[in-house]
DNA sequence: AACTCGGGGGA
DNA sequence: TCCCCAGAGTT
């Protein structure tokens, strides 16, 4: 048997119960594609039922606010994924009549949808032979074939997408495709995989060759940024509280957080930034306490936040305010949800 | 071609 | 700690 035979087979044998496999219904999968971007299965899923459940159909989603789309998302990350989602939501609704496009080309012209995702919606719905590329894939290929060219350089990229073409069965791409991501999350797996017991353990190159742990190659990334964010925790008499919403390029585009003070460096008295602060929340009357004594890390990608809540007392009236009721209805990043779950107001 | 965009989990 | 996860968009 061949290798992508041998793949299917195997797939039949041990795929994981999963909901986006009861249909081919293109918006269930490309709402389960979009959300495991980057993302594994076990974080994704209740997200999926969730989304499935508030929005059951395209137009569902297209007619929610994106605040409301944001809130669901609220924890899952990455999320530009949501706001393209909604986005596309709107798109396929007026100018697509609610169906999405049926081939590759045609599903790569979508906001958020780019060469994996057009390929993974065109096989599984559609059955078009279109292989799906992946972190899984990347793994599976340069073990098998033994291929140490940088899975995140141009040149690997396109060896492998080529190599993707090669071996993608044209039966089924559908299935393979599938199973070659599963049998890569499943069995040749990052660490420690079980090749002893692999089904391709005798064909396979990295195998033979002692290189498994050693591939797939990929490219150093660059360091990560340290920021310092200060964030201004009001309570008023009145029980209302403030809240900004994110805009720009930066990161959590869209949801929302207190006031922030961001500040080169760690402070060191809090009453040097008086003028800042009045500037920032429009209040004059006003006392500050820290409310966590050391700064709490929250790690991203490509920064680390080092992050303390400046719990601002004050009897004067919000401009603006928000009720403590409401708060939690607000989309917001998982750092400032951790927090106003425990300090519960 | 390099950067940016989250949060969680495993070793 | 570091790496990875059903990647895509921007610069």
């Amino acid at each position: 048997m061949n290798f992508s035979k041998e793949i299917i087979q195997w797939y039949f044998q041990n795929k994981r119960d999963l909901p986006w496999r009861k249909t081919k219904d293109p918006y269930r999968i490309w709402l389960s594609e979009i959300m495991l971007q980057q993302t594994r299965v076990a974080q994704g899923l209740p997200y999926y039922e969730k989304f499935t459940e508030a929005f059951p159909t395209v137009y569902d989603l297209a007619n929610a606010e994106e605040s409301q789309v944001l809130k669901l998302w609220q924890g899952l990350g990455y999320y530009s994924r949501a706001r393209n989602l909604h986005y596309t939501a709107k798109d396929i609704v007026e100018n697509y009549n609610g169906q999405f496009p049926s081939t590759y080309k045609a599903l790569l012209k979508l906001k958020g949808v780019g060469d994996y995702t057009a390929s993974a919606i065109a096989s599984i719905c559609f059955d078009e032979v279109a292989p799906v590329v992946d972190g899984n894939v990347y793994r599976v290929l340069s073990r098998y074939f033994d291929i140490d060219t940088p899975i995140n350089s141009t040149e690997g990229i396109k060896k492998f997408k080529e190599l993707a073409f090669e071996v993608v069965d044209h039966d089924d791409p559908a299935n393979f495709n599938q199973a070659i991501m599963e049998f890569g999350a499943v069995q040749c797996k990052p660490q420690n995989p079980y090749c002893i017991i692999c089904p391709l353990h005798e064909s396979c190159e990295g195998l033979k060759n002692q290189r498994v742990d050693m591939l797939p190659v990929k490219l150093k990334k660059t360091k990560v940024k340290k920021r310092w964010f200060n964030y201004l925790v009001v309570v008023s008499n009145a029980s209302e509280t403030l809240l900004e919403k994110r805009k720009g390029k930066g990161i959590w585009q869209g949801l929302y957080q207190f006031p922030l003070l961001e500040t080169e460096t760690s402070i060191e008295t809090i009453a040097d930034y008086q003028s800042e602060i009045e500037e920032i929340i429009k209040i004059k009357d006003f006392s500050v306490t820290k409310f966590n004594e050391k700064e709490m890390i929250h790690k991203l990608s490509h920064q680390h936040l080092y992050t303390t809540f400046w719990i601002v007392e004050t009897t004067d009236s919000l401009k603006n305010g928000i009720s403590l009721q409401e708060i939690r209805t607000y989309p917001v990043p998982i750092l400032i949800g951790n927090f106003i779950e425990e300090f519960n107001f």
